[in-house]
DNA sequence: TGTTAGCACTCATTGAAGGAGAGTGCTAAC
DNA sequence: GTTAGCACTCTCCTTCAATGAGTGCTAACA
């Protein structure tokens, strides 16, 4: 028994009926839908293979029936058709993103608001990564006598920032020397080799050891935490919007890993190139998150930096929204963040 | 009619009882509780008294009573004691807390999440700010051609990065020696007299015109978002855990007051001094948040900065533990951020 | 005069009972 | 192969009465 072309009409018709009210379809409904010249009763078979053949579940004897995980994925992968934005809506986003300053956790957060404004569901965006990082820039600022803060920029563009302690004594217009020391020895390098160059400084110099090994350890510490973007989440509270929620363990469930940066990191995955990645319930795999889809796209930051965009919502999510919203986003986001102006 | 000893006994019993139970009390109740020698009878004449004075208020005829703001006020500026931690809950917090890196970001992040899950309320933890903000360092560093990342310190440690373009062809070399002259006509000043100082700049260089036209609208965005402290939310989902959010509309609320950092910064306001600020009700000035208590304390980051700490939850949260949660965890961060190792 | 026992009354909550309605599967007719 | 008809199932909603927590008032008590 394969599926037919009638049956694939009646799942899609199934489909898109319980993506926009959430409650198990009946073979009434489908039967006075437009386009579908059946009654009830010959739906009503169909529906019986189609459950037979795992695309339908029936919550309860005498309910309508429901899409499966393997439902969407044929829907997803067979019947999703990309649409297009409307002018006016591209332009609200567009407006949405405008802003004047380019920092690019600005541009960053913005994108979240703007995602998960125009879908309804909760958006994350990860901050731009890069396969292979290598330090740019090292700089030592004191803060206050006996303390400095060691900022290193990365050729993603991120900045990471630490309180380090310094000897007592050490003028600024050393720390400046030093930072102009360690930039030259080590820009360009991978973080890999940034151990051995450490030795290699601290053999030809002695004088400002102690320093040095603080510098040292917390350069290793974000050799560590290189894959530690950061994730910004947007429309948290939209979850609330859908049935699915109205149990407050699974909302609580939800919200608890919005919080949790490593698993929402992992969720969002590498992005990959420029294509969407549609992940349906179980296939994310984060337990937690076994009921929901997620979506992801990438996006560009200069030559190399690529980071991540997605939805996370509802398994009967209306997919060809958030496809459109997702790919559109990206595009906007890599030119927001790369230099053509 | 004043409020007698034995009024203020009943009083805080009922309060007491509120705010483990969030059940409106009644009478039977709080005469069965140790201490309170009388009987259901008596206690509902005081509790009618209570009300009277608007101490008490009765969801409907048959209820019982359930404190009022002036209930609660009272209760904090009369009643409260601040408590003690058990070593054993002291050690967990330090464990939590203990990080190798001393990024900034790190030690804050981390403290929302343990004052969090050491109130089981939502907690909130603003970056530290400084009254008079100066510039500390400037640095532009090469991204790609065309573009380059300014990164600004200020005296309070916080690193603002943006993307800026620059004219194709300069080096790297030439940059730094940028960075450096910026850096040594800007440090120590105030933000507010960065604009004249870039026109003095301006006139006497005329040469990178363009890149620093672009560097001084940057800097310019900084000083309208000088207030624009990064904020970090923990605990989002412990709302739920609390009846008066099982209304989805309520909750929906919280979590979109949870997600606007403008609203968030303005409820925490400037933590103050040492002291711990309690705003009760309405008093915290915003109305999404008009039935919700807030608890600010503060932390510092060495000499000059401050952050500020704090606990959003319902108005029959638990003070005493909050406040002491508060406070231990104020001086706790306090330490991590300043140079005593 | 303050306190308490007693009592009638109120009102939210709970659970059972009984439709109503949506849906199914099966059978037989077209 | 398709459809009409029908008996059956099961959830959901409404109604209704019982329950019980709580109140206010009155009268008795110390």
């Amino acid at each position: 028994m394969g599926l037919d072309e009638r049956k694939f009409l009646i799942l899609q018709a199934i489909i898109d009926d319980y993506i926009t009210t959430a409650m198990p379809v009946g073979s009434r409904t489908i039967s006075r839908k437009a386009g579908v010249g059946f009654s009830p009763a010959t739906i009503r078979n169909e529906m019986s293979d189609l459950e037979e053949l795992g695309y339908l579940a029936q919550p309860h004897t005498s309910a309508g029936r429901v899409p499966s995980y393997k439902a969407y994925r044929l829907y997803v992968d067979k019947l999703l058709k990309a649409g297009q934005l409307t002018g006016e809506e591209r332009q609200k986003i567009a407006q949405h993103m405008q802003t004047r300053s380019r920092q690019v956790e600005t541009v960053i957060r913005r994108a979240a608001r703007v995602l998960s404004d125009a879908t309804k569901y909760t958006s994350v965006v990860v901050a731009p990564h890069i396969g292979s990082l290598r330090i740019r820039h090292v700089q030592i600022v004191p803060v206050s006598s006996g303390t400095a803060m060691l900022i290193i920029v990365t050729s993603a563009g991120i900045v990471k920032d630490a309180v380090i302690n310094i000897p007592e004594g050490l003028s600024a217009d050393h720390l400046y020397g030093i930072s102009r020391m360690l930039t030259e020895r080590l820009a360009g390098q991978p973080i890999e080799s940034v151990r051995q160059i450490f030795a290699e400084i601290i053999r030809d110099m002695g004088n400002e050891r102690k320093l040095l090994a603080e510098t040292m350890q917390v350069i290793e510490e974000n050799i560590a935490a290189v894959d530690d973007r950061d994730v910004y989440v947007g429309g948290s509270a939209n979850l609330l919007n859908y049935p699915e929620y109205s149990d407050v363990d699974k909302a609580k469930n939800f919200l608890a890993v919005l919080e949790s940066r490593d698993t929402l990191r992992r969720v969002m995955g590498d992005g990959g190139d420029m294509e969407i990645t549609i992940r349906i319930g179980p296939e994310n795999g984060v337990p937690e998150l076994s009921d929901c889809s997620v979506l992801t796209a990438s996006y560009r930051m200069g030559d190399q930096s690529t980071g991540t965009l997605g939805i996370i919502g509802p398994t009967r999510m209306n997919y060809s929204r958030v496809v459109t919203v997702l790919g559109f986003m990206g595009r906007a986001i890599s030119q927001l963040l790369s230099d053509n102006k």
